[in-house]
DNA sequence: GCTCATGTTCCCCT
DNA sequence: CAGGGGAACATGAG
């Protein structure tokens, strides 16, 4: 599920249910915190309150003024506001405040949570993470793509060079922008670096408000997983092709 | 049983 | 060094 729409939504709920309230404990499974223990965790958190999230790429970053939290969701994360305080086993950790808890849940466990004491570890940890996706200017994307030797699928999805774009977003923008996921970044001109730049922006302005990348029929993603899908825009038939180590979905008769 | 899944990391090649 | 391929991680879903 999570790529940057989703993660931007998962802020928003951080926001509206988790920012401004005191945390009263947390409780978390072992193997879902990634650099101390649930014991480190509750004991850096417990009475701490949470300032407004924020995110960088595909991470959650929640501060408290203090140390900070930070979230990963992997491929099937998500976060979930409870008013009960439930002990449902798919929930791998919680924040306990007035009202309810914040709950992460990882179905598959490959995301995670880390914890940064302070403003350096922070650093630390997002050390390789590029500029987002969503605020980086046309300028500093272009060069980004300077010097570039592989195909135009594997830098967008590159976190380091581009942060927060997943398969499914890479996959929508380039076919908006009718660029073939395969071509190498070197033989794209600037009209057409210049397209994808606009698409990128335009797919995740456009999913951000669904809170995932949308499924509707006359998106791509929409049509991915139907056996012999077509192209929203022309009819043809779509190919699948696995690039930079993910399945891609493309249109060989509009995308070029 | 088999393949595949919206992510990341690590190892091995070229 | 830059990239690509593949495996691993964990757990289903089809």
């Amino acid at each position: 599920m999570p790529e940057l729409p989703d993660v931007e939504g998962f802020r928003r709920t951080f926001r509206r249910r988790a920012a401004g309230k005191q945390v009263r404990s947390v409780r978390a499974k072992d193997d879902i915190v990634r650099n101390t223990s649930p014991q480190g965790l509750g004991t850096a958190l417990k009475g701490r309150r949470f300032g407004a999230p924020e995110r960088r790429g595909k991470w959650l970053i929640c501060p408290t003024g203090g140390p900070t939290v930070l979230m990963h969701f992997g491929m099937t994360g998500k976060i979930t506001w409870s008013l009960d305080n439930g002990r449902h086993p798919r929930i791998h950790a919680a924040f306990e405040m007035p009202g309810g808890e914040l709950q992460y849940r990882s179905h598959r466990k490959l995301g995670g949570i880390w914890l940064a004491r302070d403003d350096d570890e922070l650093a630390e940890l997002l050390a390789d993470v590029g500029p987002d996706a969503l605020r980086i200017r046309e300028g500093t994307f272009m060069e980004m793509l300077e010097g570039q030797r592989g195909s135009i699928k594997a830098m967008l999805m590159d976190q380091s060079a581009v942060a927060g774009l997943g398969n499914l977003t890479c996959d929508e923008l380039l076919w908006r922008a009718r660029i073939d996921p395969r071509r190498r970044v070197a033989d794209l001109d600037d009209r057409e670096r210049a397209r994808i730049y606009r698409k990128m922006r335009d797919v995740l302005h456009a999913a951000i408000p669904e809170g995932r990348v949308p499924t509707s029929p006359s998106w791509l993603t929409g049509r991915r997983d139907v056996s012999d899908a077509t192209c929203p825009r022309c009819d043809g038939r779509l190919r699948r092709a696995t690039i930079a180590g993910r399945t891609s979905v493309f249109c060989p008769a509009c995308q070029h």
